[in-house]
DNA sequence: AACCTCTATATAGAGAGGCTATATAATTCC
DNA sequence: GGAATTATATAGCCTCTCTATATAGAGGTT
């Protein structure tokens, strides 16, 4: 794929497998009160703007119908609204609410505190080493919303 | 909690923030065909032998009859076993099999996959870079596991 | 030994979230 | 203007989770 290769082939499955295996861990230690597609929905409006139902169901992964779906249970929570495209009749634009924009924040607050519980039992100087990670941590997430949003 | 804090307030909330956001990215870009819950079952019977179900219930956070109902669904694909404890009839002892230990695996291997594919879109830099942080990150999952196996 | 209480698992029924197949309405293209 | 296409909605089903409750074995008391 890439040119030349970054990692050894053994360094590359290591390293893969401790970040799928460390991201299952993490997503199991916060309850959900609200789905993941529900949430990683909210943060792409948020992002991106205003979205149409088949583009968010693509963006998602998850069928036509079941965006749908989502999108009723999220208007009724008052968490996004359906407006209607001047240019097209038949198309819903999706928009997030404040009322959405503060679940995405309040859902991001309370991960981020279940992982921080995790950062503690760490030693200062593994805690400053996982830092330095950290901007390479956020740039990886950024290649997949790349990936991901992309679905214009 | 910690004696000293070995990071920020500021640190430690972005950081943990990044490893929640990078998390929930990267479970979503796998496809599940079996259960998150049912892999980490999976995971724990493989790491620590034999559980009760009502074991098993606590450490995955899930109530005990949604337990018994994944167990007859992984004891039906032939996944798990459960044996009688001659010391106790009400119990069943839940033991992993050899095709459950298979399924593990190979959903390990489909994460891994998932993610090297996103690690190939870091520079040799970047993903040198990351590497080093490979012990950190295998770390913190076995913190989380300590926490989470103690259920006994 | 009979009984009561506690514990381990199972069952029943309901709700959320996903899917496929299909219906409906608006647009686009001859 | 009518056929084909596209965007969304609806219907019906499956899985996973939950709470409430039933069943069966264990343990203690008298």
């Amino acid at each position: 794929m890439t040119p030349r290769a970054a990692l050894s082939s053994g360094d590359r499955d290591r390293l893969a497998g401790a970040i799928y295996a460390l991201s299952a861990t993490v997503l199991r230690r916060v309850p959900r009160e609200v789905s993941l597609t529900a949430i990683s929905t909210l943060a792409t409006l948020e992002r991106t703007g205003p979205r149409r139902i088949t583009e968010l169901a693509v963006v998602q992964g998850v069928s036509q119908p079941s965006m749908t779906s989502l999108v009723t249970t999220l208007e009724r929570a008052g968490h996004v609204e359906r407006r209607s495209d001047p240019a097209d009749g038949r198309v819903a634009l999706v928009c997030v609410t404040d009322s959405g924009r503060a679940t995405l924040r309040e859902r991001r607050r309370a991960g981020a505190q279940s992982v921080a519980e995790l950062l503690d039992g760490l030693s200062a100087q593994e805690a400053t080493g996982l830092l330095a990670a950290l901007p390479l941590l956020e740039r990886l997430r950024e290649l997949d919303e790349q990936q991901r949003d992309a679905g214009s």
